[in-house]
DNA sequence: ATACGACGGTTTTTT
DNA sequence: ACCGTCGTAT
């Protein structure tokens, strides 16, 4: 039976009968063994798999759980049945429901849904045509004004509060922002689209609703939700809303790994679950499974600096019988080794240090991909990918710059759009600018004349003709083009003779394969891209890569939707299992990294400012995030574990004039911390534990400069 | 009136 | 390396 696999206490969550539960699931104890243990022996226990909803932060940790669940099912039909479990992000499960009940919602059937950066765009387009924020004074930027509304919404408060405690800065626009987020939320109604907030909300509204909420309360037998210490006010209503009838709810998460504050969550929320389900079994999990004795010490010893905690130690179990622990090819009774501190000159010498410590553990028997490369801000491995470019070492990176953030594939995703919805305003406006010549202003004025919303597409298409006189005559040819090829991909039959995929994909009768539009779509394009960037050729390329993955898909509009709401970490995500047998180093974002693990793990530019953050200084709540991000990187470890510090960083990354200042250490790194690592000092110039810099004290007293001369 | 090039300032992290 | 603003050329 599977469940003897598990050790006591994850026995006793993965077969908690009934009820409210919740996990308190340290890092590396198991946690999704024992969820993927409970999903299968709900099913086992005789719950109808469909009926069982798993709500996780990223979809491939829903695959990941639902595919252990399989296994440990084995072959009975039972373990058929787990596929059919409901899994995935709260979300595309959102989307899900959204779409069902999308009438009674008074949204199109075929609404859209705004990635962060087509949601920027509206804000900003709002805010133009209100006229906000021309005073002249500094006003916040797009992006910025979408993090500020969202993190009104997702944290349910007055956003007055919200801005006095997160966006001070931004206080003296209070009034401004409050109208134009007003404006905001009537421009999405009337475009009739959803941003990811507004997925949530819906759902939330649909929960609550009687009818539709009681039956889809009713209809969920087990409410599984993992990495709870990370949901925000509104997730956790939406989690009550769906449990108002219904107890049987099981959370799992850990309070010293909570790292999306900037998203609205709050670590009390798993605090307070056992107040919100009266009843709650509360089960802990605290042996760990993944990493070396020296690895947790460390770990430890940075978790103890909090000021907020319920201490808890993680201890390493010998070997893993029970639990979690990737099958190392190493022997277990290799000794465990005191992480490494490493001392580097700047964060150019970084890089070559982290280059030879990941090419030496490949020689001790590491591949790369059991390697990672994990950093507090994308930018931070900037100059490691050049040296790893430079040695031939293969890499891919999570989180940062997203493929799907490229400028021209959001303008192929317009158009991929257009295809499903000719009357998405949104998507016309931003391709038409693509065009020589061609503006916001001009955009408008074809708009105007196209009607977008008004009628079916052949109503739209028929309008073509006169619309595109207000185009200068040099973009008109181009234009022609990609209207010709939508015309010819749309959804609608009789649209095109001939190259019919008949019968394969869901398309419907006489509609065109999702792939084959894509292409169509993309051969359009090709020329105005390729004219619009001077580096054209890379960029075709990537929309390569987009028709390749279209292909695979059944839907268009699906294959468009899914992908922003589980946007391809990176392009060779897109690309598929191209390079199967490849090896390759992982650099990701710490939290990125969340839930993933290494055999030995590097973390970049842990000097104060960088990590943590400059941005969090002087907020205490702030600072402790900042520290449990660094716990959730320490902890990602199984045997080895080196921490670089650059001491001396370029404080205007401009060139090579001698603007550096000398930076000192993380201040996690206390002399406790430091005292269970290992020392090794490639600087040259001598640093003490307490980060003081010889050579800096010598160098600041002197100082040589002629600005004076200049001002 | 519009588009585009030059210039200066820049709050990480993600569904 | 990006985004927003301003000046200029069309």
């Amino acid at each position: 039976m599977f469940v003897d696999v598990l050790n006591e206490e994850q026995r006793a969550a993965a077969t908690h009968p009934g009820g409210p539960l919740l996990v308190l699931a340290g890092a590396g104890t198991g946690k999704t063994t024992t969820l993927a243990a409970r999903v299968a022996w709900l099913i086992e226990q005789g719950a109808a798999p469909e009926r069982v909803l798993l709500l996780t932060f990223t979809r491939r940790a829903a695959r990941e759980m639902l595919g252990r669940a399989r296994t440990f099912l084995g072959r009975s039909s039972r373990g058929r049945h787990a596929g059919r479990v409901v899994g995935g992000t709260f979300h595309s499960v959102a989307h899900r429901f959204v779409r069902r009940h999308a009438a009674a919602l008074g949204l199109p059937g075929g609404f859209g849904v705004l990635d962060a950066g087509d949601a920027a765009d509206l804000m900003d387009l709002v805010r133009q045509e209100a006229g906000l924020g021309q005073t002249g004074k500094r006003f916040p930027r797009k992006s910025t004004l979408l993090d500020i509304y969202s993190r009104t919404v997702n944290a349910q408060r007055p956003l007055r509060e919200l801005l006095a405690e997160a966006f001070p800065w931004c206080e003296r626009h209070g009034e401004e922002l409050g109208r134009l987020f007003v404006e905001y939320g009537a421009r999405k109604r009337s475009l009739g689209v959803l941003d990811l907030d507004d997925l949530l909300l819906h759902w939330r509204a649909l929960a609550r609703d009687p009818a539709i909420g009681g039956d889809m309360g009713r209809s969920i037998e087990h409410l599984l939700i993992d990495e709870y210490q990370d949901v925000n006010g509104l997730q956790v209503d939406l989690v009550r809303a769906l449990r108002s009838e219904r107890r049987d709810v099981t959370a799992v998460g850990d309070d010293l790994q909570a790292i999306y504050g900037f998203r609205a969550a709050l670590a009390r929320h798993i605090l307070e679950f056992p107040e919100h389900f009266p009843g709650t079994a509360i089960v802990t999990l605290e042996r760990n499974y993944r990493s070396t004795q020296p690895v947790l010490d460390v770990a430890n010893a940075v978790a103890e600096q909090a000021e907020v905690s319920y201490p808890r130690r993680l201890r390493a179990e010998a070997s893993g019988e029970a639990g979690g622990l990737a099958p190392s090819s190493e022997g277990a009774h290799a000794p465990a080794s005191p992480p490494e501190l490493v001392l580097c000159l700047d964060e150019a010498a970084q890089a070559g240090e982290v280059c030879d410590r990941v090419l030496d553990a490949r020689e001790r028997g590491a591949l790369l991909r059991e390697q990672a490369v994990l950093m507090r801000a994308s930018h931070d491995s900037d100059l490691l990918e050049l040296e790893l470019a430079r040695r031939d070492i293969p890499y891919v990176k999570y989180g940062g710059l997203r493929y799907l953030e490229a400028a021209h594939v959001k303008d192929f995703l317009a158009l991929l759009r257009l295809a499903d919805n000719a009357a998405d305003r949104l998507s016309w406006f931003r391709w038409l600018q693509l065009l020589e010549g061609v503006g916001p202003a001009i955009a408008r004025r074809v708009l105007e004349a196209l009607e977008p919303d008004a009628g079916g597409l052949a109503d739209v298409l028929a309008r073509w003709p006169s619309a595109r006189e207000a185009l200068p005559s040099e973009a008109r040819e181009a234009a022609d083009a990609v209207v010709g090829a939508l015309a010819a991909v749309a959804g609608e039959p009789g649209a095109v003779a001939g190259e019919r995929a008949a019968g394969v994909g869901g398309d419907g009768p006489g509609a065109l394969a999702a792939g084959v539009r894509a292409e169509r779509l993309r051969d359009a394009l090709a020329p105005i891209v390729a004219a619009h960037y001077p580096d054209g050729p890379v960029r075709l390329q990537d929309l390569d890569a987009l028709v390749a993955a279209a292909g695979q898909a059944s839907d268009l509009g699906r294959f468009v939707a899914d992908l922003v709401l589980d946007p391809p970490a990176t392009s060779q995500d897109l690309a598929g299992d191209g390079s199967l047998d490849e090896d390759w180093l992982v650099l990701s974002t710490v939290h990125s990294a969340k839930g993933l693990e290494w055999r030995a793990v590097h973390v970049l530019a842990l000097y104060d400012g960088n990590f943590p953050s400059d941005l969090s200084a002087g907020d205490r709540e702030a600072i402790d995030e900042e520290r449990r991000l660094l716990y959730v990187a320490l902890t990602r470890a199984q045997r080895e574990l080196h921490l670089y510090v650059p001491v001396r960083y370029y404080h205007r990354p401009r060139g090579s004039d001698d603007g550096h200042g000398y930076g000192k250490p993380s201040r996690f790194l206390t002399d406790d911390v430091q005292a269970l690592c290992r020392r090794t000092d490639t600087t040259g110039i001598g640093v003490d534990p307490e980060g003081e810099i010889a050579a800096a004290r010598g160098a600041a007293r002197i100082e040589v400069s002629v600005d004076a001369l200049f001002t």
